[in-house]
DNA sequence: CTGCCACCTCAAGTCAACTTGAGGTCAAGC
DNA sequence: GCTTGACCTCAAGTTGACTTGAGGTGGCAG
């Protein structure tokens, strides 16, 4: 496969350019060279895009993912990690269900207000006390 | 009960004092008053602070949170928009189970590199398609 | 040969939810 | 009466992941 410009590599990843450059600069891609001013990069990086997608879905930094590339460019993922944030990711989903549960029954609540209803009251306890540590989801992809 | 100051009410929530100050700066709590340059605030707040962490944790912005009060004080909680958050986080619990079985199929792959493990290459395309919109975990509760 | 226009650079802006810091004030204890 | 120090105000800084904008440049169609 040819080498691809910015503007190919936004199009089959679906990223702006802009981002593909801030990548560039933070070290998660490199561009193997230039056509006048225009970057020009390996087909290899669409893998390479794909798994830094993957990382920040599964919710590592951009900096931890960049930690996550062997020099040759192949992934060098510590399998400790992985498990640590599949632990990470299972506490979060524990969460979220009570959240869930919590946020269901509040909707059917028959108590004239949510502050009468104790099953509420005791999620409002919880929460308070950071039992429930605010799992922040962002509104979507941009997508 | 008697008024609270802020530091009784950050000892009380453990909040810290500046946050009790920017949440009332954005209106989420009302001081009643002043001694002296100290704020005095009703006890209720307390469970009006309750009701923020908790809207917090469901993944309410301090905004939509703000919406969530009548005029009195007490909540006004559309149940509607509850069952679409509880829909919501169940969504990204979809996700986030998918990804916790990724990952831990990741981390026990026999695959000599997980470039050639199926599952993870699967994985990989799907978090590119964006179909793991990433939902940021926080990395802790202050607590 | 000339323009165009996509792409470039670099600095600055954005968003959310706070935190930090400098400098001010006032109720209370000695 | 004076000091102390907790609390105050207001502006600016922080973090992460980008986006935006102004101004520059060069390959290529005509």
């Amino acid at each position: 496969m040819k080498d691809l410009d910015t503007a190919e590599l936004a199009r089959l990843t679906g990223l702006p350019a802009s981002t593909l450059r801030y990548y560039e600069e933070k070290g998660l891609i490199v561009s193997i060279g230039r056509r006048g001013l225009k970057r020009l990069f390996d087909p290899s990086v669409v893998d390479r895009l794909s798994l830094i997608a993957l990382g920040r879905a599964a919710g590592f930094s951009l900096d931890e993912i960049g930690g996550m590339f062997a020099p040759d460019g192949g992934p060098r993922i510590d399998r400790g990690r992985l498990v640590e944030k599949a632990e990470d990711i299972d506490r979060t989903i524990g969460q979220l269900t009570a959240m869930r549960d919590g946020l269901r029954h509040a909707a059917e609540c028959r108590a004239p207000s949510h502050m009468e209803c104790p099953t509420f009251r005791r999620l409002m306890r919880v929460a308070a006390k950071g039992g429930l540590g605010h799992s922040r989801q962002k509104p979507q992809s941009p997508a």
